[in-house]
Formats: structure tokens, sequence, C-alpha cells
DNA sequence: AAGAATGTCAACCGCGTAAGA
DNA sequence: CTCTTACGCGGTTGACATTCT
């Protein structure tokens, strides 16, 4: 039994916006806003379609203020970091870089963060390494620099406003029993290990992240071991953020 | 030149949860 | 307090574009 659906599936249209349905809706969107509720949206702006898609519509491609891709190094950078602390949060991420959705932002990182820094963990692993490398030692913890995300609160269609201290607080943790990095949870104190995508980078085993799954995480360990085993990103970025950077 | 493989990205699905009745 | 409704989000899908063989 699958949750009853949103609208009705047979008087809806889907599929692909043609361009006068996007003119219909930034046009409505614009004089009235959503009116305070998607639902009812489209039969005010004469759309046959689900209130959910138009405000996706909206939000991912109508919105005045959207940059489409054309990523840029720095914003790699951010998206990388920050990936490496809170994971899968798209929305928190894409946040903090201007103008980006969270869905750009998540297929951005599915179809070239990802693999770029799989390559480059696999080439870093692949060298042989002058220094030991078991035991593992305890990273740095990630902790973070206010001068690297200055507060900021970017108002966006959502109703929410996040600042870089309302996520960035939570320092993370070697945890050894996890095999990586987790955040804890401000509500209990476990982990967020376990709220990690399907793709996730935070669960290893023993500490070795497997390969194609924990890439992230055994570049940070490897990393870690001094500045000839970090990864410089384009535009000057380390992978993880410069430690002369990493202080609370 | 054609078909296959791969990459990209818009859109959909369904779950979690906040808000209101 | 419980239930319902709608929103926001992350994961996934599928169509189209591009590159490879």
């Amino acid at each position: 039994m699958g949750r009853a659906p949103c609208c009705d599936r047979a008087a809806v249209k889907r599929g692909p916006w043609s361009p006068e349905e996007d003119e219909a809706l930034r046009s409505y969107v614009q004089r009235h806003g959503s009116g305070g509720s998607w639902i009812t949206l489209p039969k005010k702006a004469g759309l046959k379609r689900c209130g959910k898609s138009c405000r996706l519509r909206w939000l991912n491609y109508l919105r005045p203020d959207i940059r489409h891709g054309g990523f840029t190094d720095e914003e790699d950078a951010i998206i990388i970091s920050l990936y490496s602390q809170l994971g899968s949060k798209w929305s928190l991420i894409a946040s903090q870089l201007g103008g980006r959705t969270d869905n750009d932002v998540k297929n951005h990182w599915n179809t070239k963060l990802k693999k770029r820094l799989a390559a480059a963990a696999a080439a870093v692993t692949s060298t042989p390494s002058p220094l030991p490398l078991s035991p593992l030692p305890a990273p740095a913890p990630m902790v973070t620099h206010a001068s690297l995300f200055p507060p900021l609160a970017i108002p966006t269609v959502k109703t929410e406003t996040y600042t870089c201290d309302d996520f960035l607080a939570p320092v993370a943790l070697w945890d050894p029993f996890a095999g990586g990095m987790c955040v804890p949870d401000a509500a209990d104190g476990s982990t967020s290990a376990s709220a990690a995508s399907s793709a996730s980078n935070w669960s290893t085993d023993n500490g070795v992240a497997a390969a194609g799954e924990g890439f992230l995480l055994d570049f940070c360990a490897v990393s870690d071991l001094g500045a000839a085993y970090q990864l410089q990103l384009p535009g000057g970025y380390f992978y993880p953020l410069d430690p002369s950077l990493s202080l609370v």
C-alpha cells in the first residue's frame, strides 16, 4: 500500500513544462506569490499541474535569482567541504551558494564532484606511501571557522533561512567504532551516520572505506598525514579544508 | 554513419514533519 | 492530544544530449 497521491494523476499534466506553462506560473507567482498554498495555485493560475510540480518548477527553474550550470572552483570546494560535514543535506549546502538550488547541487555532486573525488582518492591511495598507514591516525577534527563561511542568511522562497552557525556548530568527531567522521545528533547524542543517504560516505567498516563507497572518508584520513597527501582542488582549495583555517 | 554507452539534468515520488483544525 | 493537510526534502527516474566504438 503506497501513500495516496497528492493529486489526481489522471487530471494533471506531467512531464516537461512548456514555455506557456512557465509564463503562466511565473506571472502568477510574481503577481500573487504562492498565495500560501501551492496546492490551490495551479487552479488559480490556470495550470493543469500538480501543486508540488508547480512549486518545484518555480524553485528550481523560474525563480529570478537562479543560476544554472557553471559551478566555480570555489563553489565546488564549498560543496565538498560541506558534504563532508553534513552529508547529503542538499538544501543546506545550496543555501550557502547564492542562487543555487538543492537539485542543482545534488546533480552537480552526483554527476561531477563525486566522480572527480573518487578519481582523486584512487590516485592518492594508489601512490606508495612513505609513511605508515596503520594504525590509522585520528584526523584532526573537521572544525570550522567563521571566516570560512561568514554567517549569512540567504533569502529564498523557502520558509527557512539558515546561517552557517546553525549547522556548522556540531564539530565532527572521529569515531573509530563507526569508522568515520560523525556529527553528534542534537537530539539524542547519537550520530548522524544513520541519516546519511544510500550513497553514504559516512559508514564504513573498520575505518577503511570500501572502494567506491567511502572514498571521502578514506580521503580524509589519508590527506591528514601531511601536506603531501592533501588533494589540492582547482582554485587553490584543499580537501579537507586547509588545516590552518580549521580553528574554532 | 549508426548504434551503444555514458553523461546531464529536469521532474517525479514518497517520506518526515510542521502547522492548523 | 489526535488527526489531517500541505510543505520541504532527499532519492530516484527517465528523457535528451553527447561521446565513444
